[in-house]
DNA sequence: AATGAATGAGTCTTCATTCAT
DNA sequence: GATGAATGAAGACTCATTCAT
């Protein structure tokens, strides 16, 4: 609106956020495709073309999305790990986080995966930089509880990919078994019994 | 080929069949938005308006091909959970009958199943009711595993959505960790260890 | 059917005049341009391309009926005129024969009429020189009522017009007062009596 | 033009016109169907997606004119109706606007009548009933003269519907019988002439 | 003689992106 | 800095016409 006042880089920062944010809700819906550049600057209240001065085009959005998400993801998942707790209960608390994650942003980081194929390929690899970041985390904290004695001789790269994975139908099933909790819970003593020691 | 004279319904099914999965290809490849009626009557070797002779819009392509991949996952599930073994042994082998097929069709399934919000609501349902079938199966064949002592007492719909879900890393990683059938022996020890009565 | 053996020149005009007439029915209900030529050979009960053997194109069946229509129309008027009767009785039974053929012919040939305006110049001129003949007709009838002072004095075209033209509400209005024979009389005492001598 | 700056809302309007009646003269040339929309958006000087912007499909262009049309014919009727002179004076006047206004808007305005007929039943409603008015009006001034015996007991309804019909070969004829006011004229002369009281 | 499978040109419509104000 | 008017490229789909059988 203050017309000639250049934006500080924080404001401009909080202007890319919200317009994100708005389209967020929109990609959610209806998927990224279907999601006009048009009803996302609506939704943000602005101009189209304002739009364009936040992001170069409508992938960049996507992008955002997906590093804003992987840096909280990984920095949160960071502070567990590196707090208190079995190697168990703290990958719970982590899929935990995630789950809550997910719920929050509406779920709709699963479909971002989806629309990930859509990108070029070097936004792709961008991408999948920082996913790599946040599931070696996992990966390192399942290899503590092998050496710890909490899980058995299981491949940690397998196990994470698992525990990834089962956490899709947890939010997206038209026939769910529960609150997304219970089923988190439920998923989870599975999974993780499996991985256990024998006799732990 | 032939001009005048009318296709017999063996050869119009062949030809549905040839257009779809050369479809298939390309919606593997780029996902089904992004490709254009036009690239998939080129891709099979015909002109965009015969394409419509055989299918009478894009969608019904899709739904054609997760027609025939849910009829014959499902008549192959039946027939392995018919057949002799303990419940285990054949819940593994449903899954792994499960995985060469998803390997066989390019995998490109699973990316259907994503493909599928772009459908009509209706259409959507239609593949919903065949989807649930196959899925009924497998949760019959868990709960016979429970009632047989295979199993401790788990939600056996949750542990189908689990297996399901855990086919999606195997073939779809970027990061494998082994042979798809390698890395399916690896997740289903891990989850079906998590299901087994603890002195089974 | 019988494969091999020629059509007579009858058997032909049979099967272009069987052709047409369905074609006529879809065209009055549709359109010219909302009627494939697919539906058409359908209708016929026949394959789409022979009729390209009866019809070099699209257009050739709205000339063909176009054509039948008026030499049928034109034959009739010339009885009726060459008949007994005041020139009033007699331009009144045309007027008549013509909304019986319009009635029968299930007014299509209004719209024909309009579709017109799609063909080549040149189909349009054919067309035009057979239009030029049955009006012609009416206005020589005309004229001779002018000369026995059934009519007063005036101009024969623009009445033999307004007579034709009239015909159109009569077949097509959405607000019929009373059945098209008695919209037909209500038209021709308005027009005739204002065409009469005033003392006759 | 501008380019950021919304459109007011007489600036849109004009624009509406400009676009419709660009439309207008090549609808006129070759009928509804068969005119594209590239064509009108280039015959307008615009991009093709630029009229979608003032209009939301093709029917509306259609629908616009006709409105448009009705409206100012209609409340002239109106003015001249509501005006001095004998009811056949009056009448004389509004076929005299109405061919004015025919001859103004390039005639086009009775192809587009029989071009309803391609148009959403819904939309062809929302025509009828705006021609209703104004074939009402017609009606009821018929009904004056008949009541102060400047017609006789003639079905005004009938009077109405030929007269309107009666325009149509002043417009359209290809064998002109004089300028169009001259076969007004001859035309209103025959038709009010059959309408009077005999000894008026 | 009769057929319908095959086709490419053309239809309306949408949308990411640019640019003058 | 902010806007929305303008656009061309592209998409799904239709149809008159041809041609091998």
């Amino acid at each position: 609106m203050p017309k000639g006042i250049p934006l500080t880089n924080e404001d401009r920062e909080l202007r890319r956020s919200e317009i994100a944010h708005a389209a967020a809700d929109l990609i959610f819906e209806k998927g990224f495709t279907e999601t006009s550049v048009n009803q996302i600057a609506k939704a943000a209240g602005i101009g189209k073309s304002t739009l364009y001065d936040f992001f170069s085009n409508k992938d960049e959005i996507i992008l955002y999305l997906m590093e804003k998400f992987l840096i909280e993801v990984t920095s949160r998942a960071k502070a567990i790990i590196a707090g208190e707790g079995s190697v168990i209960e703290r990958l719970r608390r982590v899929m935990q986080m995630h789950l809550e994650f997910l719920l929050r942003n509406k779920a709709f980081i699963l479909k971002l995966t989806l629309e990930t194929q859509r990108l070029s390929i070097e936004n792709q690899k961008i991408y999948q930089v920082k996913r790599y970041a946040y599931q070696d985390l996992l990966i390192e904290l399942i290899e503590q509880g092998i050496a710890d004695g909490s899980f058995r001789q299981i491949d940690s790269g397998m196990l994470m990919k698992t525990l990834l994975a089962a956490m899709s139908p947890v939010v997206y099933t038209s026939r769910p078994v529960g609150t997304p909790q219970e089923m988190l819970d439920k998923t989870l003593n599975l999974i993780l019994e499996g991985a256990k020691t024998s006799d732990s």
